[in-house]
RNA sequence: CGGGGCGUGGCGCAGUCUGGUAGCGCACCUCGUUUGGGACGAGGGGGUCGGAGGUUCGAAUCCUCUCGCCCCGACCA
């Protein structure tokens, strides 16, 4: 899966990495289903471009500081803001190109004091950040809703019950500012939510992001959910049986930060009456590589890795029992043949071995699907398909196996 | 940054107290027997013991310095 590196630093096996490359798009395109543009600002930075929002002497040792051949300050980017309002402030002139809404899925460093359980908190993580531009509050507030919902979407597209809590928003107050905190048995800290919250079913729920979404977000912001320091025991008393303390991994975070960086780049538009407008932003964060060893941490089992379809390394791992054998060896071959074919992502255990190290190195993998293929198959005709979350099997014949994988 | 711990074949560890030239399990290679749920036998390869300096006839082991990593805390996607 993966291997370190260094402190909080990994590299990401070639199987790790098809996962998280799964989990990148999946992100990926649930931004761009809400309108959101892709684009990729470099990990280094000038030094003088946080000097200008003032945040350079502000971040402290969590910065990583290079200092280049020319004795130039520069730094590897803890964040984007400053690079995409300032591309936003070069590009945009009129209030006709607002509002605005971009991301991109980049390497960050944080060179945190303590890193650790893995993937999960290292100082080397991918990240994705959406950053949106609007002409005024209520923009903002449409933007934040849309990414609220788009989060939703994400998190249950990953089997993973993500709930918003409220964070802490710092000096613009309000509730516009959201953790996702998804539930683990080995989460960082302790949560709290009404348990309304967790049972909600939202990836089957359709809704219109280009309407109305301030009463859906309202019915979530509404309900009681707070993180270890926001925490409120009265509140949680009158909860009774409705409360459910766990433990939780924040995988996400969204807050709209008014001005603060589109007056430092003077990302300003000129309005419909000729007065300048400057931009009204909110930023949207994922941990990407975090989010991957969440799913792994909220999905396995004694056996291993239980991967969502959607991320998953692979659709479907394909089992040889009998490497060698000419009718095995035939089966297997065209099966794997017929499913590249139909571009489904197989991976093809063609090892010499025993029967009993494939399925437990397949089982720890953890792809949705398992393909048996054996001498007892060959000869009457069928494979064995089994579903590794519900240890489901049948037999089957090799073209309804391929028919059901593709459908 | 405070507190604790650990660096010995690819992985996990013993050996360190009490110095005598490195061992175990797994993995790997070869051959044979096995073969639908983590096989067995025989043989084999691989480590200047994190690094530097010192003490000593002799250092994985003792001393000094240094680097790295892990765990607990305060902090973060």
């Amino acid at each position: 899966m993966s291997r370190q590196s260094g402190g909080g630093i990994y590299a990401w096996l070639p199987r790790g990495f098809r996962g998280r490359k799964k989990s990148e798009q999946m992100v990926g395109g649930k931004q761009a289903a809400i309108g959101a543009r892709e684009l990729r600002v470099p990990t280094s930075q000038p030094a003088a471009l946080w000097r200008q929002s003032e945040r350079y002497d502000a971040y402290g040792p969590e910065m990583l500081r290079i200092t280049d051949r020319h004795d130039r300050d520069m730094l590897y980017g803890p964040t984007n803001e400053e690079q995409i309002t300032e591309i936003f402030s070069d590009a945009a002139k009129s209030y006709r190109d607002l509002p605005r809404m971009l991301y991109h899925i980049q390497w960050k460093f944080r060179d945190e004091v303590r890193p650790r359980f893995g993937v999960m908190r290292g100082r080397e993580f991918l990240m994705k950040d959406a950053y949106s531009f609007d002409a005024d509050f209520e923009g903002a507030k449409r933007s934040y809703n849309k990414q609220f919902v788009a989060y939703l979407k994400t998190f249950a597209r990953l089997g993973l019950t993500a709930i918003p809590m409220k964070a802490d928003s710092g000096p613009i107050g309000g509730d516009m500012s959201h953790e996702f905190v998804i539930l683990a048995e080995t989460g960082e800290s302790e949560v709290a939510c009404h348990k309304d919250l967790i049972e909600a079913d939202w990836e089957n729920t359709e809704i219109d992001t280009e309407g109305d979404l301030q009463p859906f977000v309202d019915s979530f912001t509404e309900k009681y959910a707070a993180t270890d320091e926001e925490r409120d025991p009265d509140a949680e008393m009158a909860l009774g049986d409705d409360l459910v303390v766990a433990r939780g991994i924040e995988v996400g975070h969204i807050f709209h930060f008014g001005t603060k960086y589109s007056k430092a780049f003077n990302a300003v538009v000129t309005g419909p009456d000729g007065a300048e407008i400057t931009a009204e932003m909110g930023s949207y964060g994922i941990g990407v590589s975090r989010l991957v060893g969440g799913i792994i941490e909220a999905s396995h089992d004694d056996n291993g890795i239980i991967w969502p379809e959607a991320v998953a390394p692979f659709k479907v791992g394909l089992i040889n029992l009998k490497t060698g054998d000419e009718g095995c060896d035939g089966a297997c071959e065209d099966l794997y043949g017929k499913l590249q074919d139909a571009g489904i992502d197989a991976l093809y255990d063609d090892r010499e071995g025993r029967a009993g190290v494939k399925f437990a190195d397949m089982d720890l993998i953890g792809l949705p699907w398992q393909v048996v293929i054996g001498p007892k198959g060959v000869s009457g005709g069928f494979v064995e398909m089994k579903n590794r979350a519900t240890g489901e099997r049948q037999e089957i014949s090799a073209e309804a196996a391929l028919a059901q994988l593709t459908a």
